[in-house]
DNA sequence: CCAGCTTCCTGATCTCGATCAATCTTAAAC
DNA sequence: GTTTAAGATTGATCGAGATCAGGAAGCTGG
């Protein structure tokens, strides 16, 4: 049963004539992806949305200046490439970080889907819905807070996510960013972000070795992210349990 | 016909059938709100989304320090509190800044309606989609740009979204947005905003009066607010045309 | 093994925007 | 008409984080 199905049937108890017909809307065979192969390129036409199997992506938007922002983080079980129902082309650009499987999900099947399985229709909805609302936080993230909050935010949101699809045991196993990525996605230069992970390191409250993240004080990781129980709530809930 | 039913008709026309749906959806009584008052309270559990009529709503977030950030501006023909469909509750504040007039949309109606007008749910996902890139391109302002192309984005953002509804023509009439609330928005302090209004007015690019904001260097404003072509396409069909 | 990357790491300096502290304006309130 | 309060405006100072300018450390491919 593939990662839809699952996060799916988190909201809502598909019927076997559904699960067929999510069958039906994934095509077979996964695409696979190497690192840094950007799979939605900013502003190019495409029609074929993904769900994500396996692996990391961001979604970013590079300025004129050279300047690039990530917009998002994706992980196994969440889609991309969804505004392409919206726009028939994608406004940023997908890249991928790690080795990535696909499932590709045609935008006219989609649409048919709706007339087809209409209950399906409200899941899918709820699931952009969820997108949404990590966006917004990220909006008072890069608005209102600090450099050392918005890293600690960040880390634990990514490890949260991990661990809700049992990905995570206790370190974030592999955290394929590098420093220049993070920054990208906080808004901050890389050099600062080295000094608050050196900040971190020294007060003993988390490290990266060769496994990836370790927090070493929970706690303090925490209150530097000023972690918002609802919002750590709204994470569990959002990401399926695979 | 109600704004909703025009927004709607942008991507798809509309059967008989599906404009009776539409109008079961919408209660019939508008609801009206005076400024100031909070629609949704943050956290508050709620069932009930509404269609903005008419008036200017902002939807914001307060962190335990007090600071505030403006999320998302609202006007007429927008969608608010969607969120209670994936979360039974507000995970913002929704506050009216003038008067408001509201439709209000039952959050179980919705989802009736995903079955018996199936057609109808691309389209309010579609909504939702538009909105979502607002929100991206919101999170590249707030990460990435100077104050200044900070406020010029704003205040074209907010002119050109009044315009494709037919209503500021030239000069963005009523701005009901203090300094305070720029600030709100765009990450920055009021003292800050008021200096680079100064230097817009000094420059003689725009400036505020009783009627509202006057914009008299067009290209300029442009210029500052880095304004990207396809993101002004995407706004213009992003908003009803009422 | 070395040359050439990329990433990590660090210090010195500078700048944008925050903070603090007033004053001014205006409109409602009594 | 005086009081009061909210917003606009301005200046002086401060600080978080950017920018600049490099090393150190690992890892590629030759």
């Amino acid at each position: 049963m593939s990662v839809l199905h699952r996060n799916l049937e988190q909201f809502f108890d598909l019927t076997d004539g559904e699960h067929d017909h999510l069958d039906e809307l994934l095509k077979r065979r996964d695409l696979r992806f190497p690192p840094w192969r950007t799979v939605l390129a900013q502003g190019r036409h495409h029609d074929t949305a993904f769900v994500v199997a396996s692996g990391w992506l961001i979604e970013h938007w590079t300025l004129r200046d050279g300047a690039r922002q990530i917009l998002s983080i994706r992980l196994a079980g969440d889609l991309i490439g969804v505004d392409g129902l919206a726009y028939r082309k994608s406004i940023f650009a997908t890249t991928t970080l790690t080795d990535v499987e696909l499932i590709p999900m045609p935008i006219d099947a989609f649409e048919r889907l709706q007339c087809n399985a209409p209950r399906l229709g409200t899941p899918l909805l709820v699931m952009t819905l969820r997108t949404e609302a990590l966006l917004r936080e990220w909006e008072v993230n890069l608005g209102r807070r600090s450099a050392s909050t918005r890293l600690a935010h960040l880390l634990l949101e990514l490890r949260e996510r991990q661990k809700t699809r049992g990905l995570a045991d206790g370190a974030c196993r592999p955290l394929p960013l590098t420093q220049q990525e993070l920054g990208d996605a906080l808004g901050i230069t890389s050099e600062h972000i080295n000094r608050m992970m050196r900040r971190l390191r020294e007060q003993g409250i988390a490290h990266v070795d060769d496994r990836g993240l370790v927090v070493t004080d929970e706690k303090a990781l925490r209150d530097q992210a000023a972690f918002d129980d609802a919002y750590l709530g709204r994470l569990a809930a959002s990401q399926s349990t695979s």
